[in-house]
RNA sequence: GCGUCGGUCGGAUAGUGGCUAUUCCAGGUGACUGUAAAUCACCCGCCUUCGGGCAUCGUUGGUUCGAGUCCAACCCGGCGCA
């Protein structure tokens, strides 16, 4: 992997860059919609190609318990097992989670109302002790080692450590994977979010050593001709077990290190300084925050992490948070909210959100922007979009996707390009004056 | 006309004489940030100072401390027989 910056932004830690997988180039700052079980919802890998988008992420914990890690390294891959593939018949690039996140949504969130984005107004931010909540139900248990999860899909429970976190993530052959990691929950208190964060970071080194190590034995086994984790290069149809081909491009996957530290300052700084110094590929700047701490998070996070290596900002996704995001040098950003907002009818615009089963859309007989170049726009009025989520057909929340991610993976175009022709501040004024979050 | 079964919110339904009349759908309004989410929450008779107040199970009477529930008559509908 390798990543070229082409422009910084004067007076801030943005930029703009290439970042070059062993599956093509990705164009930074970029959106990367989200494929959690090597899908992304509704979507078919055309559609989510033709919007613009040129990575895609899916997550570990899911397809380790369904179908099986194993199983896709025996189809050849992810790339291969899901056809993420351009017109051109080449494979795109694709990442992984680690399964960290599903530390704190199954674990600390289950259940309750706690969301990756808390409110400032939330009242369980200003209780300084940690609460007693030690008998609430969880499916996610964190021991010494690693995480035991219930699996929600047959109640079976799964050990995941770091080791296996990257074991998985190799079977499933993403081009960028991540290391295992504990996403806290802001209710934590600060005793807790420091004893969270030795762990991420000793997990940050285990899940570094586990991927070295098999990046070494892929290697000797390329080097024996002979792989069972190919990396999804090989044509349509090919057992992954056969010889590659010479001159098939194979490599092991790059691995990120994940940022925590909460809320907090100073945990925040420490964790940037230790994972930065860590030799990893890039790194992912993670944890759940009160929306107001999130730019000062990042910012302190960006400023310490080595400025040649990629940033993404995992789970963020608003157009607001996007532009905060780039000013504050975050290169990658992935996000459910464009898919899941779309699927449940909610659809972005540049004036802001419109919940498209609302009364008023039912005979409005404009596309949801008249200037929008999404397949969408250019077919689709808003009636009959409104129509289709009233009679429940599948359809409609296909539709809507297409929109809401085009309009974000394009929103972050031009943010790109606003970078390169020293419009950054100029297009993040404009923007955000029409549109307006709720 | 006789017999019979039935009438509960816009539709469909539940409701041993006892407290606030159930559930689903439709309708309305929200929520959703590394996806247990094509999901979830609230509202859906009237009034309200948001504490609550007042109505209401076809209609009218009755029995009862208390009736959607029991009784009578009537109205309406389905079915059967003439």
């Amino acid at each position: 992997m390798y990543f070229k910056i082409e422009k910084k932004l004067n007076n801030s830690l943005g930029r703009a860059g290439v970042l070059t997988t062993a599956h093509g180039e990705i164009h930074t700052p970029a959106f990367v919609p989200v494929g959690t079980k090597a899908t992304v919802k509704s979507l078919s890998p055309d559609q989510v190609l033709d919007l613009g988008a040129e990575v895609i992420l899916a997550n570990t914990y899911h397809l380790y318990l369904q179908p099986g890690d194993e199983l896709v390294a025996k189809a050849g891959g992810l790339h291969t097992f899901m056809n993420w593939r351009r017109s051109d018949g080449s494979f795109g690039p694709m990442m992984t989670d680690s399964g960290g996140f599903q530390v704190f949504s199954l674990g600390a969130a289950y259940g309750k109302e706690i969301s990756k984005i808390s409110k400032i107004t939330d009242p369980s931010l200003l209780i300084p002790e940690r609460f007693d909540d030690s008998d609430a139900p969880r499916l996610a248990k964190i021991g010494q080692d690693g995480v035991s999860f219930k699996s929600h899909l047959d109640g079976s429970i799964h050990y995941i450590t770091p080791e296996k976190s990257i074991q998985i993530q190799h079977n499933l052959g993403a081009d960028i994977i991540f290391a295992f990691d504990e996403c806290t929950s802001p209710t934590e208190d600060l005793k807790y979010q420091e004893e969270a964060l030795e762990r991420t970071h000793r997990w940050a080194e285990r899940s570094l050593a586990e991927h070295q190590k098999l990046v070494e034995e892929e290697k000797a086994s390329l080097a024996g001709s002979l792989s069972l984790r190919a990396r999804g290069a090989l044509p349509l149809g090919s057992s992954a077990c056969e010889t590659p081909r010479k001159g098939t491009f194979l490599s092991s996957p790059a691995l990120f290190g994940i940022v925590q530290g909460g809320r907090d300052e100073n945990l925040r700084k420490k964790s940037a300084q230790f994972i930065g110094g860590l030799a990893f590929d890039g790194y992912g700047i993670g944890g759940s925050f009160a929306k107001e701490d999130m730019s000062r998070a990042v910012k302190w996070v960006s400023g310490i992490l080595p400025e040649s290596k990629p940033r993404h900002l995992l789970g963020i996704g608003e157009p607001e948070d996007l532009f905060m995001g780039v000013e504050n040098g975050v290169d990658l950003f992935d996000c459910v909210a464009p898919t899941r907002l779309g699927r449940n009818g909610t659809i972005y615009t540049k004036k802001g959100k419109i919940i498209i089963m609302n009364k008023q859309f039912r005979d409005d007989f404009s596309p949801i922007e008249k200037d929008c170049k999404c397949y969408t726009c250019k077919n689709y009025m808003r009636a009959y979009i409104a129509h289709l989520f009233h009679g429940k057909e599948m359809l409609g929340g296909t539709l809507a996707s297409i929109h809401n991610l085009y309009f974000i993976v394009n929103l972050v175009k031009k943010i790109r390009q606003s970078i390169l022709d020293d419009k950054f501040f100029e297009f993040k004024e404009k923007f955000l004056q029409k549109y307006k979050s709720r």
